[in-house]
RNA sequence: GGCGCAUUGGUGUAGUUGGUUAACACGCUGCCCUCUCAAGGCAGAGAUCACGGGUUCGAGUCCCGUAUGCGCUGCCA
């Protein structure tokens, strides 16, 4: 049976390479009837927060990713990984490190790593020797009994080499020459990560762990663990990682929100869209169909279909209209206009709710109108938002007007300020106000005063809806009721506000 | 510095065991449709498959080297 896990460390929120893990993990355990698994990696105290463990798994719940028995935090087998690395040093496989510790500063670490290693290269220091490697059972055992801190360290053999297949980028080698020591206990008892990941690992019964790339050289220190427990060596396969637009690794302090998971539900993200784009970053169908249900996502997943090479997340903050990926905006607006209606619904009303522009009785009275209005407004979305941004003349009378449209439809032609009214007055004569009839009756209208009826259509669409786009505007009119339609083309009120303005100056 | 991984149009990807004009999606351009904007339909621009060598009758596909990018190298995860 498969088992894979997700194991994220609470330090913040989600970012979508993390999330892009939880679901391949997910997709993988659901196509093989395994189980998928959470574990919070939660040994760094100092970082770990609990609104952020939160924020994990409600965007697993808003992803759909939903996980199979406990939660697990690693926190609460701190005990466990203490006693497995004293048992290693029992064994001989691991030693006792009384080397004083280190200061480090944590912003400048990569630098002081590169630093080092040249300065010992150029010393001739082989950074693999440790004074401690070979210190005799009983010496070791009474200076630890005498209270002197030490560190646990495994023994790692000095030649050999560490080798495994990994199901994405193929066959692993690494000669143990380059793999230091590492470190299994902090001087102040705390396990570390490699450590940890391992026995958690174990105890849980993972047969596949499926991770970033970024963990693809630790795997040979892990299997070394894997080893000395004598336990069986899951299957890897390493994920190719998501860069930002510059290339540069996707970054939570210098992308920002951007790359959180929260802020495409924030700012209205069909979770299913979302998910599916998210899946298309570095893993391809075999049939290269790319909209996908979750069902025929399952369906086609493999780890085979991974790719290697790290893939772009394109984004532009500054540009309202492409402030993310164009092809996760596009997959949204396809989403929203041709998912099942009724599954689209809940989510614009929560988008309304939260907007104060619901009102109870599209549940029940409204609803048929309700679900005309979506429909009809849906076709030419992209978020969520835009129900109750450009929608939201269509739910409130309390709207505002486009500048531009004002005055392209409107201004233009200073006249409508009376031939508005007027049409108002021959549309409530209508009989039944359907599209149908309204169309006749307002291309009748224009004829008469001899202009085109798109003067009235634009200018109409505008009045409505305080804008120069929308859907076809006799179906506009039909939605809006003959008394709404009637009153608004009456108001005025772009002119009005226009005056106003004047007279401002 | 050492080690590892990657490199197909702007972006995401396809390219089975090497074999004619390198495929799809997003984006972009134009046209059609039309009351606007989308959607949709049609047409199109855009890749000497990072570069340089080789192997071969023939290479995006195999080999070597170079460059670039990324990762790891920590008593972080």
């Amino acid at each position: 049976m498969v088992r894979v896990r997700f194991a994220p460390s609470p330090t913040g929120y989600l970012h979508i390479g993390a999330a892009r893990s939880a679901l391949f993990n997910w997709l993988f355990a659901r196509k093989m009837g395994g189980k998928f698994l959470l574990r919070i990696e939660d040994t760094d105290l100092q970082r770990s927060t609990e609104e952020s463990t939160r924020s994990i798994i409600e965007g697993l719940e808003w992803l759909g990713l939903d996980y199979d028995e406990d939660l697990v935090f690693q926190s609460d087998n701190a005990e466990k990984h203490r006693a497995a690395a004293r048992q290693l040093v029992e064994e001989g496989k691991a030693y006792r490190d009384f080397t004083p510790k280190e200061a480090r500063e944590d912003r400048s670490v990569k630098q002081e790593i590169a630093e080092r290693a040249r300065a010992q290269a150029a010393e001739g220091i082989d950074q693999r020797s440790n004074p401690f490697r070979d210190l005799p059972q009983a010496e070791s055992d009474a200076r630890a009994g005498a209270g002197e801190p030490f560190a646990i360290r495994l023994k790692v053999s000095r030649e050999g080499q560490s080798r495994f297949a990994d199901i994405v980028y193929g066959e692993q080698e690494r000669g143990y020459s380059e793999i230091e020591d590492l470190v299994l206990l902090r001087s102040d008892g705390h396990p570390l990560y490699n450590l940890s990941v391992v026995l958690d690992d174990i105890e849980m019964g993972i047969t596949h762990v499926i991770r970033g790339q970024d963990h693809l050289t630790n795997t040979h220190k892990q299997i070394l663990l894997y080893q000395a427990f004598g336990a069986k060596v899951p299957e890897f396969a390493h994920l190719p990682l998501i860069l930002a637009p510059n290339k540069a690794k996707l970054s939570k302090r210098k992308h920002g929100e951007v790359v959180s998971l929260t802020t495409y539900r924030d700012r209205g993200f069909v979770p299913a869209a979302f998910r599916n784009f998210l899946a298309l970053l570095g893993w391809s169908p075999p049939d290269g169909q790319e909209i996908m249900t979750r069902e025929e996502m399952i369906e086609r997943f493999s780890l085979e279909g991974i790719g290697r090479a790290n893939s772009v997340f394109n984004f532009h903050e500054n540009d309202p209209r492409h402030w993310t990926d164009d092809k996760a905006l596009w997959m949204n607006a396809e989403y929203i206009r041709t998912m099942p209606l009724e599954e689209l619904l809940p989510m614009v009303k929560t988008e309304l709710r939260s907007a104060k522009l619901w009102r109870e009785e599209y549940d029940d009275d409204e609803s048929a109108w309700f679900e005309k209005t979506v429909e009809l407004i849906r076709q030419r979305f992209f978020t969520l938002k835009d129900f109750s941004s450009q929608g939201r003349a269509y739910f409130s009378d309390d709207f505002d007007f486009d500048e531009a449209a004002v005055s392209k439809n409107l201004k233009k032609e200073p006249r409508l300020r009376e031939w508005l009214p007027a049409l108002a007055v021959r549309l409530g004569q209508v009989a039944t106000f359907s599209a149908a009839n309204v169309e006749t009756a307002l291309r009748q209208f224009a004829d008469e005063l001899g202009v085109k009826a798109g003067l009235f259509i634009n200018a109409a669409r505008t009045m409505l809806t305080g804008q120069a786009v929308g859907p076809s505007m006799f179906e506009v009119f039909e939605i809006m009721g003959r008394e709404r339609s009637a009153n608004r083309l009456r108001s005025g009120v772009p002119w009005f506000d226009a005056m106003e303005e004047l007279g401002d100056v």
